[in-house]
DNA sequence: CACCCATGTCAACGACGATTGACTTAGCCC
DNA sequence: GGGCTAAGTCAATCGTCGTTGACATGGGTG
């Protein structure tokens, strides 16, 4: 009554269950992700321009919706299109240049270490990197001990990310050189096929 | 007046603001640790065996505290006595069987972890291991690049610890041989000195 | 057009936790 | 021993957040 401006709210999509819903849980991927768990729903909701009811309507509540995000953020990493030949080179050259380079990634990634650092989510989250992370890593690797070594595989590949992470800033110069160097040697040794030392 | 036993509190160090302070600290570094940031400063002082008002009177408040453990969970690692032969091996070794190993730098890790996900810890935490842990590492290391070469060399050994973090149980059999020969070639790498490959 | 359900809005509740200030008490100095 | 200050205790306040249920409304269907 005070403006009539303000009254008029000619949303595109008005009563759009799907859009909303959806919106919400893009939201929801990316402040778990930037703040973690202890984002507010009303943050969420207010991003979505969603009201914070609907979570419960359409999510049933905080610990569902943050579930559902994390499986949505890990859908399937492109991995089996990766050249062995050219992986270590080109996978370095990303860290090197991340986060400004690969936004959405570096995102997930935020998402992965906040839910691994807690103890609520840790569980759901071993399973999740077991299916969608190290599963698509040791059929790409092959060889023998194939799970092994995706593992420290990964550990090496969530090492460098967190580096650059707590760095914030892409390398220049001669640091990424000796890092694009030093990196690539390790994936390539990580990659190589084990020439039966099993022992 | 219930039960006379129950008022007779004969602490042996009552009134002791410094104890009482340390106390508190302590407690803080383990549940910031072992919890997060989202710990209750009511846990942190009953374990500390103190009143929750005396946070505010001794730190000033949560967040204060919260820097306080931060900087005192990172004294000083005691790199320089390892030797640069042996080193790899054993580091590998001792991931591998963490986090039941040695707890106490388990839990200065979780720690650090959880200060990097923090957009207000972590440009302080950015300080903190650029002195206490990049530099010794710097130094200890040797050679040109050192700089980027400890980045490297940290970045690797906090994946390994996350991975660790992660799984939370120590490797066994097959798997830890796997680790600890592909772990140990990679700090071997990383220790190793460039030999003038600058250009 | 009228009905009805799905969608969206709103306000309030209940719990929790950090913070604060007033109060009590122990230890020390005179 | 008396008082004064530091150390510790307690209860209340304030804000926030997740959750909930009642209410409004749009839009398709008959």
């Amino acid at each position: 009554m005070t403006d009539p401006a303000l009254l008029v709210r000619p949303s595109p999509r008005r009563r759009d269950a799907e859009a909303t819903r959806s919106a919400i849980l893009e939201a929801a991927k990316k402040q778990f992700a930037l703040v973690g768990y202890d984002c507010t729903l009303r943050d969420i909701a207010g991003e979505a321009g969603a009201d914070v009811a609907l979570v419960k309507r359409y999510f049933g509540g905080k610990e569902a919706l943050f579930v559902e995000a994390l499986k949505a953020s890990f859908g399937s990493d492109d991995l089996h299109e990766w050249d062995h030949r050219t992986f270590s080179h080109e996978i370095a050259a990303t860290l090197a240049d991340s986060p400004h380079v690969d936004e959405a990634r570096t995102h997930r990634f935020q998402f992965l270490l906040r839910a691994a650092t807690s103890p609520t989510t840790a569980p759901l989250l071993n399973l999740l990197v077991q299916d969608r992370f190290l599963g698509p890593i040791r059929e790409w690797l092959g060889g023998a001990d194939a799970d092994a070594r995706a593992r420290v595989f990964a550990a090496s590949y969530i090492g460098f990310l967190v580096e650059r992470l707590i760095r914030g800033e892409a390398l220049q110069g001669r640091e990424r050189e000796v890092f694009i160097e030093q990196v690539s040697a390790i994936f390539t040794m990580l990659i190589a096929l084990p020439d039966s030392a099993g022992g």
